[in-house]
DNA sequence: CGTGTTTTTGAGCCGTGTCAACGATAGTGG
DNA sequence: CCACTATCGTTGACACGGCTCAAAAACACG
């Protein structure tokens, strides 16, 4: 598969893309390049000239605390662009790295701009996908939050369940393997890893999912789970043939 | 002040903006309204066909839990958009309101496409505006995660404060009177009200930041708040004649 | 086989939540 | 003007969720 259908595969979950735009997409100039787990990609502070998506692996962003403690604000599969902002907010507020060993795309700001030139639609797309990268970060601050740690992790594990399914990343059985540790997960989570590790046992032994030293996310109960995290997927803004 | 002014002062704390664009913006049909504490301007679910700005009061995007309980994900002063993503996402997967009696101007959807048609910096700047909305969120989900009470009361203060300074909000003796209840506050941070008062008694105590049932917001000890909170406002994003 | 990483468990502590009451303040109507 | 009410802020007592420290078990990899 060229590597920009990936783009475009990961869009079309979001949005119905003209056929132009899909071409001006399948056009643009992108430079594949291999990450190492834990090398950054863009750190804050820096000015990047151009944009990333993921080919394959796990992305992070970041935030670094004294002491070592590290606050994740998101993750970022297959198919997703983690810095678009960057095209329009030149300095890096927080780091962004790999989490996985990841094959990512490069992209050039002067050649997403020249694109959006030529087709205001495909502005838009791209547009609309920082929002939708913000709708998440929404549902974010009330895992960090209000919900507390078994409704959080239920609801990170419904999210990244969907995300992963819509662009193809669960095995044949259904199960889904997490390509994150669990300390990552607790990053994400505002959680400690021994808590964390606590709340999936809970998880499992209530045979809500089953997620343990396998990685292996195995839904047992997808109503339960649900209803535990107080999932409601409408934030992820799948177009039709991609709901659950 | 005309009301779009408002707009465009709030745009100039984060971006340089062209005559043209000052123009456009200026030009903008704007319906003004008022709105009752508590009175909601979005509710998740609809799909409203125009966006809004703050004239004065204050704005809050939330969830609601079962129970009652409140995630506020974002609070908006003056001259702030808070559901520019309505644009280009249609369906709200949160609830905007007022949280104090406000005045608000309506802009129609189809008014702000027309001005982006007429200029691509015009859209570039709508654009950013909700790439720092999000950069804010970034940092709320570590208020809410990692930093604990103490940080994370001390980086929302910080954030509110300047936030408040950019757009001309302050006392004349550099006061900020705080538009909130503390259980607005709590509700921003993920706190319970009664702990969230007990972490404004330490900040007072410790001679950080001045913040009782007068509502007048005092910074005792500027420096010393900020590194109770971590805070660098470099995810603000200021033009220079705004920085701190 | 040995080393490093990750997961899992236990024990005990501390931060934060809950419940409840009181105090302050502002607004309202008699 | 006062009494009444509603809302908000403040404090205390206590419970509990989540954290820390520490160590063992399971696993991955050279």
């Amino acid at each position: 598969m060229p590597l920009n259908d990936i783009l475009i595969q990961k869009f079309e979950t979001n949005a119905h893309i003209s056929g132009e735009d899909r071409a001006l997409i399948a056009q643009l100039p992108v430079f594949p390049k291999s990450v190492r787990a834990h090398e950054d990609i863009a750190r804050q502070g820096t000015e990047p000239d151009h944009s990333v998506f993921v080919i394959e692996g796990v992305l992070a962003r970041y935030q670094e605390f004294a002491g070592g403690d590290r606050q994740t604000v998101s993750l970022h599969l297959k198919g997703e662009m983690p810095d678009l902002h960057s095209l329009y907010v030149r300095r890096m507020d927080h780091t962004l790295g790999a989490v996985t060993p990841a094959q990512i795309a490069l992209v050039r700001h002067e050649d997403l701009k020249e694109a959006f030139a030529k087709s205001r639609t495909l502005g838009e797309i791209f547009w609309r996908e920082t929002l939708l990268d913000a709708a998440i970060f929404r549902q974010w601050i009330a895992n960090n939050g209000k919900r507390g740690a078994l409704a959080g992790t239920a609801h990170l594990l419904c999210e990244l369940y969907v995300r992963a399914k819509v662009v193809g990343l669960l095995n044949a059985d259904g199960t889904w393997t997490v390509p994150l540790t669990q300390q990552q997960l607790a990053d994400a989570l505002g959680l400690s890893i021994v808590h964390l590790n606590r709340t999936l046992r809970n998880l499992r032994q209530s045979s809500t999912v089953v997620l343990d030293h396998t990685r292996r996310m195995q839904v047992v109960d997808w109503n339960r789970l649900v209803k535990t995290a107080g999932f409601d997927p409408t934030y992820l803004h799948l177009v039709n043939e991609h709901k659950i």
